[in-house]
DNA sequence: CTCCTTTTGTAACGATCGATACATAAATAT
DNA sequence: ATATTTATGTATCGATCGTTACAAAAGGAG
């Protein structure tokens, strides 16, 4: 399409990349623009042509987070064969991702920007609403084991997606204190033991 | 002692309140130097000869937090007669203090300062030492119900501790997404809901 | 009263924040 | 070839950040 002019030097994609580790480490109002360009190895004018603005990187940075970073964790939610491996699998990954060592610790959707503010609202408004979405892919799930005849009729789906969701959200304030994997797959066991309660005492 | 000088002409406490409700609703690094004074009701001069720094400020008021908002939650720890209405009051009194309108949601000690820095360190220590200390109290009150034969000589109050302490975390970021009371205590009834399992299987 | 100590308000400090003006460089279009 | 278009590097913009000098004000100590 548009081969005119002089062509970029950097690879979008890679310096895309960069930011997104520098939000995830630092948080939207925690990650500078000095820092951001030092990381992304770019000054700034090239970022403002590329990307529009701060707030416009972020967004941008939080898209590419969720289709490559945090993909697999939800995509294991509906290829698993019961509501309840679904939900194991998905608490599982949740604790390998969060306590990798060669990146941040904890979810960027999550912790990227908790303090609404005056000129932050887009920013939290849009971490919201991939959490709200997230929150909803766990509901339609169980959603699909009572439908399925896994989990009885009157199984409460909303108020055990939001349960489940929840906790997903502690893990990553723990990751951040430097829990190690296998103390947040403490919280996984605690989350799963829960299951049974809440499936109506059958046992899967 | 010193009363020597001319007198301050403001409550140093009912200060140290509003500019911890600065930081409650705006994080630590958030909260502008600007929209503490103004919400103090002092100017720069009186709060740095008051409290010291921005840096102190803050180590102040989560040590206020501490004591009054937080201190209820935490006291009917001890006072309850088993661990599990421990655990229940515990997590119920979370849920009715993270959802209330007349304040910001969720917690100051767990959403203050998730994002460490090089100039944030001390913030950031300080949060986690306090978390810490939650986790412990959590473990300690566990391991007073084994002692006590509540549970069985083989619980894990370890693991327990930091599974009721993730979904606490938890509850915050969900009470920020502004969650009701009642959403608030779905996400108790599922940490409640494993219990049973937790503790062996037997019933309270 | 005159010292001495401490607080107060004004006014500003250097540093950094996010964001740009501008001239130059490097490509395509005609 | 020249014109056009886009990207790059330098150098900086006004605003705000956390912090502080400074002098006037208000108390006790002598």
């Amino acid at each position: 399409m548009s081969e005119r002019g002089r062509p970029r030097t950097f690879d979008r994609t890679a310096a895309l990349r960069r930011a997104m580790q520098v939000f995830w480490a630092r948080g939207y109002e925690g990650a500078s623009m000095s820092e951001l360009t030092a990381a992304m190895g770019i000054n700034s004018p090239s970022l403002y042509a590329a990307f529009g603005s701060k707030e416009a990187l972020f967004l941008e940075a939080t898209d590419f987070y969720s289709h490559t970073e945090g993909a697999d964790i939800w995509l294991a939610l509906d290829e698993a064969p019961t509501a309840r491996l679904a939900i194991e699998q998905f608490l599982c990954l949740t604790a390998k991702a969060y306590s990798q060592n060669d990146r941040p610790q904890g979810c960027l959707i999550t912790l990227g920007a908790l303090h609404q503010d005056s000129s932050r609202g887009a920013i939290c408004d849009d971490l919201r609403r991939r959490r709200a979405e997230n929150h909803s892919a766990l509901q339609k799930r169980l959603e699909r084991g009572v439908a399925e005849g896994e989990l009885p009729a009157d199984f409460d789906s909303n108020a055990a997606a939001t349960f489940f969701a929840t906790v997903q959200h502690g893990m990553s304030i723990q990751a951040r204190d430097g829990a190690s994997h296998d103390a947040l797959l403490a919280t996984v066991a605690g989350a799963m033991a829960a299951w049974r309660t809440l499936a109506g005492g059958s046992a899967a």
